[in-house]
RNA sequence: GUGGCAUUAGCUCAGGUGGUUAGAGCACCAGAUUGUGGAUCUGGGGGUCGCCGGUUCAAGUCCGGUAUGCCACCCCA
């Protein structure tokens, strides 16, 4: 590897630096506090797992597990894969605690995800979700709790009104299975009119094929079968309900027959945010209803239903990340006031201020970095000052300053925290 | 993984048909202003023109490959 290469980042990975950090702190923090409100507590699983917990969860054949997984065989052999989402995760996470004493259970969780995919905007190899999950509630006033702390977190991020809540069922296992097999066979006998990726899709997933962009392909789609017609009365009624409490909620939503999940633990709900704004990238919070994954990883047969959401995504959608906290400079003039300040700064800094303490240069040099680094106000002390043990304070915005005996300091500075 | 477009200073971008020491704005540094920042003016530092190879007397400019980004597809947060 040549010294240049080695200073890129991997292929669609970022740094993080100030500005964008705190937007990504912004988006998380907010996440954390609303749902903490409906009984949500933050928990973090391993970034890595053993791949076997992805591949049997998200299906054999589904694009994250086929194409999309960062995976490797460690030094012991075991084959480990860094998570592409959190849901396998979580439920592994609940199985091998023994969690199932305790449903129902409400996670949230934020961290980085890896997916080899090609880049594009909105879309990176690491990237950062947040999510919920409210395992072992089978009843459909759990999907709507999901789905109404998902509204509140967009909300409070300021973006709802950006998005429009996309909601389908895919029924339960039954339905699923009968629609399924009425799909292949009708879209079997229309092979030869299908796009390429949709032969593919017939034998993987052919749901997908609903979804399909083709021309050719929505023709075929027009005349397809209808999953209305083969969902049983109790994923029926289960999607009456879901949709009946988000209109009590008030929260508007438009229901999508030709929303489907790529992974195979979703069953009856499934939901996405999406928004024009983002390009291809337009969903930012996603989710559903995966009652047979706890089972079908070895546990005890229990509900579950959750969303992930981009951060990335959302940050972009917010606009511009806010401000930094703003810091007070202290700018002391002479050796003997030097050495005060750095005494100084420690005891501002215990009582609760931000500091910034410049090393070296002179009063100009310093009362430009102050300015530079947006300070709320400038602590002055020269050896006038300190002959009076006082330090003149400067506000920033308006210039107006004056002269603060030293033990008060904090006192006064108060306005500044 | 497929196709298209891009890559020149820290950032945003100029650089007809190849032709002497590659430019601008912003940012940065210094001075005007040696106890007072923001504005203005003056000056300054900073570029193996993504990388490798080819064509040519001569390549930032043309060709091939490669890396990365962006756009679309695929799929998803």
């Amino acid at each position: 590897m040549t010294k240049m290469a080695s200073l890129q980042p991997i292929r669609g990975t970022h740094d993080l630096l100030p500005d964008e950090m705190r937007a990504h702190r912004h988006v998380v923090g907010t996440a954390r506090r609303i749902v903490e409100l409906y009984g949500y507590e933050e928990i973090a699983t391993p970034i890595f797992e053993f791949s076997q917990v992805f591949q049997r969860t998200l299906g054999e054949a589904s694009d994250i597990v086929t194409k999309e997984m960062y995976s490797f065989a460690d030094k012991g052999g075991d084959l480990i894969t860094l998570r592409p989402e959190n849901t396998a995760g979580v439920a592994r996470c609940f199985i091998s605690e023994g969690l199932a004493q305790q449903v129902p259970v409400r996670f949230f969780y934020a961290g980085p995800m890896f997916r080899h995919e090609r880049p594009q905007k909105g879309r990176q190899r690491q990237f950062h979700q947040i999510g919920v999950e409210l395992i072992g509630l089978a009843q459909p006033e759990a999907d709507v709790e999901v789905i109404a702390a998902g509204v509140r977190v967009l909300d409070a991020l300021g973006v709802l009104g950006k998005t429009v809540l996309e909601i389908n069922t895919l029924g339960d296992h039954e339905s699923r299975e009968s629609y399924r097999q009425a799909l292949v066979a009708y879209f079997g006998e229309h092979t030869a009119g299908l796009s390429e990726d949709s032969r593919t899709r017939l034998s993987r997933n052919p749901l997908r094929i609903l979804d399909s962009k083709d021309e050719g392909d929505r023709r075929i789609v027009a005349d397809a079968p209808l999953f209305a017609d083969y969902l049983n009365p109790a994923s029926v009624a289960f999607f009456d309900r879901v949709t009946a409490g988000l209109e009590t909620l008030g929260i508007a939503f438009a229901p999508n027959p030709r929303l489907v999940r790529g992974l195979d633990y979703y069953s009856h709900t499934a939901f996405e945010f999406t928004t024009t704004a983002l390009g291809a990238q337009g969903t930012v919070l996603a989710g559903g209803r995966y009652d047979g994954l706890i089972k079908m990883m070895g546990g005890s047969d229990t509900p579950g239903v959750g969303w992930a959401a981009g951060v990335e995504r959302l940050a972009m959608l917010c606009g511009t990340a806010p401000a930094a906290r703003r810091p007070v400079a202290l700018v002391p003039v002479g050796a003997a006031a030097e050495a005060e300040a750095v005494k100084l700064a420690e005891r501002l800094r215990a009582s609760g201020l931000r500091v910034d303490l410049a090393y070296s240069g002179n009063l100009g040099r310093r009362m430009k970095r102050a300015n530079r680094i947006a300070a709320s106000a400038s602590i002055l002390i020269g050896d006038d000052e300190l002959s009076r043990g006082a330090a003149t304070v400067r506000n920033m915005d308006s210039g107006t300053q004056e002269e603060v005996a030293l033990p008060s300091l904090e006192e006064f500075l108060a306005q500044y925290r």
